[in-house]
Parts: structure tokens; sequence; C-alpha cells
DNA sequence: TGGCGAGTGGGGAAAAGTGGGGAACTCACC
DNA sequence: GGTGAGTTCCCCACTTTTCCCCACTCGCCA
């Protein structure tokens, strides 16, 4: 299965719905069934994982025990902002109101193929992620890959 | 069976009854019987495990031994609080005087998906809750899941 | 230049959440 | 044993939100 690749800045409707770019659709495993498991990112996103991967990401959250802390921080931390959602035949996804609300997104949207998940992001806010990250493209991939 | 996923602020009416978000029921076990048992939480809110779920528990808390003192304890305190409740036909559960008292709710209840539970929680009281737990999610992740 | 696929927008039906009324049941007190 | 107050449970009705479907426009490719 290939990876999510690309990205594009599409309108957010007054109902919260976005397109997930062709390109991305194409690219889901026919096991998704054309729905994603989308929740809080790490920084300032939307993560949007397709129902297959997502299926793996809930092995890991359930084999965490109840009866420790910070595995019950974090299991609420991920699990709350969790929804299911499914493309319309429009190929569309409705983002919820906290999730929106989250990322701070409002007309437009930065969506995001990142490898195993999608990502949305307010355009502005990821424009400021971009300039924030004080390492550049060339020195993070020495860092990341060991270069 | 998937995890329980969400968060919403729901009311909780004169009569003590609070409704479980749709998202929510639907992730039920058929197993489950539209029944819970619920319980004191660890942190201050209410655990709710689907029947199917309680009985895993059960049987671990059956395995404990009687002759450690710290297992009695912990038995005692976890079965005390323990009721067991059915949705009715709106959806709604009704919760105990007494966990509503533990809990500090009063009308207004922050329902949560935590995976194999659904947890109530006063909506300030969780509020505090994120606060004070000192790790901020990316943090709790690479922690935890070895990110 | 016509057709198809992609992105955008809105309207109507169905479902979800909220609140309250009334029957049945329990328990206490007369 | 009967009466009445307090609970519990079940059902009905209203309001808001969500979801599903249809219609339009734009650009690309044949």
């Amino acid at each position: 299965m290939a990876g999510f690749k690309g990205h594009a800045e599409y309108s957010v409707d007054s109902k919260g719905r976005v397109a997930i770019p062709a390109k991305m659709r194409s690219a889901l495993n026919p096991d998704a069934n054309s729905t994603f498991t989308m929740t809080r990112g790490f920084d300032k996103c939307v993560f949007l994982y397709p129902l297959d991967r997502w299926k793996e990401m809930e092995e890991e959250i359930g084999s965490l025990s109840t009866y420790d802390r910070e595995a019950r921080a974090f299991t609420r931390r991920i699990m709350m902002w969790a929804d299911e959602v499914t493309l319309d035949s429009q190929g569309r996804i409705s983002l919820t109101k906290q999730l929106v609300e989250f990322a701070g997104i409002k007309d437009k949207a930065m969506i995001l193929g990142a490898f195993d998940r999608i990502e949305i992001w307010d355009p502005e806010a990821f424009e400021a992620y971009l300039n924030e990250e004080s390492a550049d493209y060339e020195t993070l991939a020495e860092k990341v890959m060991g270069m």
C-alpha cells in the first residue's frame, strides 16, 4: 500500500466539511472501507488514520495498563479526541467542531499526506510551524535518517 | 470490537439521568446487552464498563487472594461502588447518588470514551485534571508508546 | 469542444439529545 | 391492613443537529 503523499489547500464549508484530494483517496487501502479515524494530532493539527491503520493503533492502546497513571492519561487524551468518519459520496469528510477548534481551522484547510496518515492543518498555523522549526530540511534529514 | 471514542458535555437532568453519546452506544458489543457496570473510577470520575468487559474484570478481581490485606482492601473498594445500569429507550443511564456525589457532578457531565470503558466527569473536575497533569500530550506519547 | 472527474454548496429527512408526565412499586407511618 | 409520600421506571413530545442526497461549476483530457 502506497503512503499518502502531496498537499493541497482546500476550503472548509459552513458545515465543517473538507474534501480529501483524489490522489490520497486512491491511495486508500480497500480494507479501510473509505473510513478514517480522526484524532488530535501531535502539534496543532488533526490526524486522519485509515481504518486499517487505526486498528493497529488500537491494539497498542488496548495493551496499555489501566492501572498505570500515565498510560491512563495518554489513553484518555488520544481516545477522547478520536472519531470515526466516512467519506461522503463527494469524497469529503466532516470535521468535528471540537477538532476544528483545537486545530484553529477556519474556512481553509491544508491537507497533507504524511505516509501512514493524512494531516489537516490551518494554513496559517502550518506556515507558522514550518517557520518555527529551527532545523532546516537538510539538517533534519541528517539527524533523523542518520546520513 | 472498536474502543470507545470521543467526548461530549451533556446535561444531567433533575432525575440524575445522562445520555450516552450515540457513537459510543454503537460501539457497544451486543453481548453487553445495553448494560454497564458503573463504579468509582481512578481519578475523580465514574467508570462505565460494558457488561462483557466487566465480566473479565470480575475474573481478575476474583483471582486475588483473600489472604492478602491489600488485595482485600482493593476488592472492597472496587466492589462496594459497583452498580449495574441499563440504557433506557432514549439511550440514557441514571447515575446513583453516591457516584454523583463522589465525582462532584452537578448539572453537566463530561462523557469520555476511554477505550474499554466510558468515563463520566464533572466538567470542571476534568478541566482541573487536564491542567494538573504535568506532561503534555506529545511527551506522554513518547513515554507511553515509545514513539 | 464535449465529456468526465474533481471540488463546492445547499436543502430536506432522519436521528440524537432534552425535558417532563404518569403509572407502578417501595417503604414508613397511622 | 390501609393510606400517603417518595422513588423508580417507562413512555411521549419537542428541538436541534447530523447525515445523505442532489445540483452546480471549473478545469483537464481526449
